[in-house]
DNA sequence: CCTGATGCGTC
DNA sequence: GTCGGAC
DNA sequence: GTCCGACGACGCATCAGG
């Protein structure tokens, strides 16, 4: 397909707001989209090569994209600067500048989505000394063959400010409208994208296999899954009565990074609330994982907390981000120890508990987690009344944490929602 | 070697 | 993480 | 209520250039 047909789609989506509109726009590029290259405009539409958990990034934004469009019009980089603070972006900025240029450009191939995509993961694997100025140079050589149109998309797309009103859900209900028919899929079709969220993948196999396809996806150790969110309210009252009065868990928030642990027989992987492996960063999370989970295959939910080793307090998470290292791990690992506190957990033994209620993966998850200095399901209270709930908030205060976080005992758990607060 | 610029992740 | 806007 | 985008503080990695 022709890159020119996704740009002006883009600029579709550009000129218009509401909800509907966007997905039928979007609805109508995707239908004419052949089947194998819809993942890639799936993932080039979000701003992306890959899902987030395999970690692909350009390394070029928006300072060098700006270079990139000076040496490609050969205007000063001066010159350049003044155009995208006049308007504001820097894709704006290179439509206005390269138009000139593209009279003597008409002439060569036209630019194929295949061929942006593959130049931006080239962009994107190339390292080591030499590659600014190498990464600088395939982005111009794509830009030479672009319509001012098709650079001004190519550049918000390099330097994440797409800014399209287009979202995972919204590609997900354009994804339904445009092979369903409708967007009565939804609901299935956000389920598997919520427990397998690779966009591209989800996309491609609802136009190959339909709902069918979708509904095959399983949970499945290895693979993470989107967190489910939290609610910022200010007063215990205002959680018991939207959560309907009820026996609610109120558990500690910790002044961590949250972790999504996947474990199996070949070892254990650690998630980040985004989905990137940072496996590497944890090699004692890892080994408290293996000895005081009692799962042979299990995915947890924890907030690892950074502690001081003699009081065991908690320490505030700019000294966890220490830990966040790709050289010296095992330093950091002896100067910055950590704690697990276990909230929640979503499969154990093969079995998806995602849908269990609460109060279920609660039960399985302190049946699971061993407590030790170092491990323990985080401490949670089960209450209906506010005034409890207070108390425990200040206890948590007294005792490190940030404050709070409440949950409904029934409550599923919503991958990729805001559920409870 | 060191420093600043840039990019990108966490909260 | 927070915030506000749009629907 | 939900989704989306804009914003900020902080720490680390990478590379360019002296």
């Amino acid at each position: 397909m022709y890159y020119s047909t996704v740009a002006e789609t883009y600029s579709k989506l550009d000129a218009v707001s509401g909800r509907i509109e966007i997905t039928e726009i979007l609805a109508e590029l995707l239908k004419k989209t052949p089947r194998d290259e819809l993942p890639l405009l799936a993932y080039l539409t979000q701003g992306k090569l890959r899902p987030d958990y395999e970690g692909v990034e350009l390394g070029l934004a928006e300072k060098l994209a700006l270079r990139v469009i000076a040496s490609a019009s050969g205007l000063s980089q001066e010159a350049v600067y003044k155009t995208y603070v006049k308007l504001g972006d820097v894709g704006s900025a290179a439509e206005r500048l390269l138009s000139k240029k593209s009279q003597g450009t008409l002439i060569s191939e036209p630019l194929t989505l295949e061929r942006v995509y593959n130049t931006l993961l080239k962009v994107s694997q190339t390292v080591g000394e030499g590659s600014v100025e190498a990464k600088q140079r395939e982005l111009a050589s794509l830009l030479n063959d672009a319509s001012p149109l098709e650079a001004k998309y190519i550049v918000r797309t390099v330097t994440g400010e797409l800014r399209l009103g287009v979202a995972d859900y919204t590609m997900l209900d354009a994804c339904a409208l445009a092979f369903l028919g409708s967007k009565g899929g939804r609901p299935l079709i956000e389920r598997a994208y919520n427990i397998h969220p690779d966009l591209g993948f989800i996309v491609e196999t609802l136009a190959v296999e339909g709902l069918e396809g979708i509904e095959a996806i399983r949970v499945e150790v290895g693979v993470p899954i989107r967190p489910m969110l939290a609610e910022r309210l200010n007063s215990a009252k205002a959680i018991i009565a939207k959560l309907g009065n009820k026996v609610v868990a109120a558990e500690y928030k910790l002044d961590g990074e949250r972790l999504q642990i996947h474990k199996r027989k070949e070892g254990v992987t650690l998630f980040s609330r985004r989905l990137e492996v940072i496996t590497h960063n944890y090699p004692d999370v890892l080994e408290l994982v293996a000895k005081n989970v009692a799962s042979g295959e299990a995915i947890l939910e924890a907030e690892v907390v950074a502690i001081n080793e003699d009081t065991g307090e908690y320490l505030p998470f700019q000294e966890l981000m220490h830990r966040r290292r790709k050289y010296g791990v095992a330093e950091a690992m002896k100067q910055y120890p950590v704690a697990l506190n276990f909230f929640d957990l979503l499969s154990a033994d093969r079995k998806d508990y995602t849908n269990f209620p609460y109060g279920e993966r609660r039960a399985k998850l302190e049946s699971v987690v061993k407590e030790t200095e170092r491990t323990r399901p985080v401490p949670a209270l089960r209450t209906a009344d506010p005034e409890e709930i207070e108390k425990f908030m200040e206890d948590a205060i007294a005792n490190g944490c940030e404050g709070l976080v409440v949950k409904d005992l029934d409550g599923v758990y919503r991958a990729g929602a805001r559920e409870f607060s």
